[in-house]
DNA sequence: TCTGGGGTCCTAGGACCC
DNA sequence: TCTGGGGTCCTAGGACCC
């Protein structure tokens, strides 16, 4: 465990790399098939698929295919291009070699997302000379241990290390002298900076505010009383500040998910109950399955539906016992669902989302304590089923048809008792 | 253009407590 | 009996990121 270091109190300038890898799903596929190198690529799905693009290749980029946009205009715009559904697998394990990469250059390593990291480079002129060195150097090591091409933006701070990453995209290098923050900053959509999205662009568009050197020249107060906390943000974001100002920005900082959720959006509408509450019983599974690999028990369990017409609603409820067991996850979301659900509507998508994990866990009565370890060692059998043999190998739709008890005073979990007879 | 899936953070109102 | 104020938890929704 390295130690982050906090540069406030060192009082030194630092030096923070942001590293973006350049088309990384795409980048992965292609090691994979060469042929593929040069052409037109969308990752993400079919063409005919409901389902938007999760990476595009440059040459398909230069059709005016991007991502996030829906697979059927990406084919309208380029139907020459491939479409590859994407191996999720393949990316983590390429981003655990670009991590590796990453923490053999220096302790101080954030990933950000599967294919982006901040590093703190402070102090280490010594090992690898000046910021731009280091940079090529460290890129140079990437290409040769990945085959993959990244970029690296060099700043003192987060903010414009990650903004000049893209400024440098694809295969560059771009270091923003300490000092010339604003002046760098100050030419560039206020789109650019990260955070603002279409919505704020359109709201400061309706002030005239257009560049980021627009925000830089507006008061602090001007900008809190129309955008609140966030207004307050913007400001400093536009001098390259990161949240906290200068010096205030901890690499390295681990901290486990704060949320833990799956969902399922059908390839057709549909309004079949048994259907629907079969789906939630298989991501009550995935969520269940998560939480135990990562030791965490939940107190809030969300039901998330979207209809037909796309429109969205959310429904939780805090339960008073954390957990991480598939049935109790899948009884609570049930619940949410029947409760909620227009029976009739024809359902778009559905998930099941947990959250606010609980620090001890509260007692149970001991009968209720020695089923429940039976019932977590059961699941953790499960889980290795799964990993030998693959997800479908175990699955606890049965509780549809009866499998579990239902929930009564003595059993107020619906945890089996004895074996069911057959 | 007909809109995924996995996350984070923020806002805002109401309940409840002191 | 017209009535405070702060803190925290819960819930719902939304912007944003990759």
């Amino acid at each position: 465990m390295v130690t982050p270091i906090d540069h406030r109190y060192t009082g030194i300038v630092p030096t923070y790399f942001h590293v973006d890898m350049d088309a990384f799903f795409v980048s992965v596929e292609e090691l994979f098939d060469p042929s593929l190198k040069g052409k037109p690529v969308v990752v993400g799905g079919r063409p005919n698929e409901r389902g938007v693009v999760s990476a595009a290749s440059y040459a398909a980029r230069k059709f005016g295919v991007h991502s996030a946009m829906p697979l059927r205009t990406a084919y309208s715009l380029c139907p020459q291009a491939i479409f590859v559904d994407g191996h999720p697998e393949r990316y983590r394990e390429y981003s655990h070699k670009v991590h590796d990469v990453l923490t053999g250059f220096s302790p101080l390593v954030e990933m950000a997302s599967i294919d982006e990291a901040y590093l703190d480079i402070t102090g280490t002129e010594r090992l690898y000379g000046p910021p731009l060195r280091a940079a090529h150097i460290l890129h140079e090591r990437m290409k040769k241990a990945t085959n993959l091409n990244c970029s690296i933006g060099i700043a003192a701070s987060r903010l414009v290390a990650k903004i000049s990453s893209d400024q440098a995209k694809p295969n560059g290098i771009l270091w923003v002298v300490p000092g010339q923050e604003a002046a760098y900053l100050a030419p560039l959509d206020v789109r650019k900076v990260p955070g603002v999205g279409k919505v704020t662009e359109k709201n400061l568009h309706a002030y005239g505010i257009r560049k980021v050197g627009d925000l830089s020249r507006l008061d602090e107060d001007f900008l809190e009383q129309r955008f609140g906390k966030w207004g307050l943000a913007l400001a400093g974001k536009s001098r390259g500040l990161d949240a906290g100002g200068w010096f205030d920005s901890e690499i390295g900082a681990d901290e486990g998910p704060k949320s833990i959720s799956h969902e399922h959006t059908y390839g057709e509408d549909t309004a079949d109950r048994e259907k629907l509450e079969s789906t939630l019983a298989r991501l009550s599974e995935m969520v269940g399955r998560r939480l135990r690999e990562h030791k965490l028990e939940a107190r809030t369990i969300q039901l998330k539906l979207r209809y037909s017409d796309f429109s969205t609603i959310t429904r939780a409820h805090s339960v008073p016992r954390a957990t991480q067991l598939d049935t109790e996850i899948f009884e609570e979301v049930r619940d949410l669902f029947r409760r909620n659900w227009k029976p009739g509507a024809k359902v778009r998508l559905l998930g099941v989302h947990v959250s606010g994990w609980a620090e001890g866990g509260e007692q149970m009565d001991l009968l209720g304590e020695e089923r429940h370890q039976k019932w977590k060692q059961t699941l953790a059998a499960a889980d290795r089923m799964r990993d030998r043999f693959g997800e479908s190998a175990v699955s606890l739709g049965g509780s549809l048809r009866g499998t579990f008890r239902e929930r009564t005073h003595e059993n107020p979990a619906g945890l089996p008792g004895k074996k069911p007879k057959e």
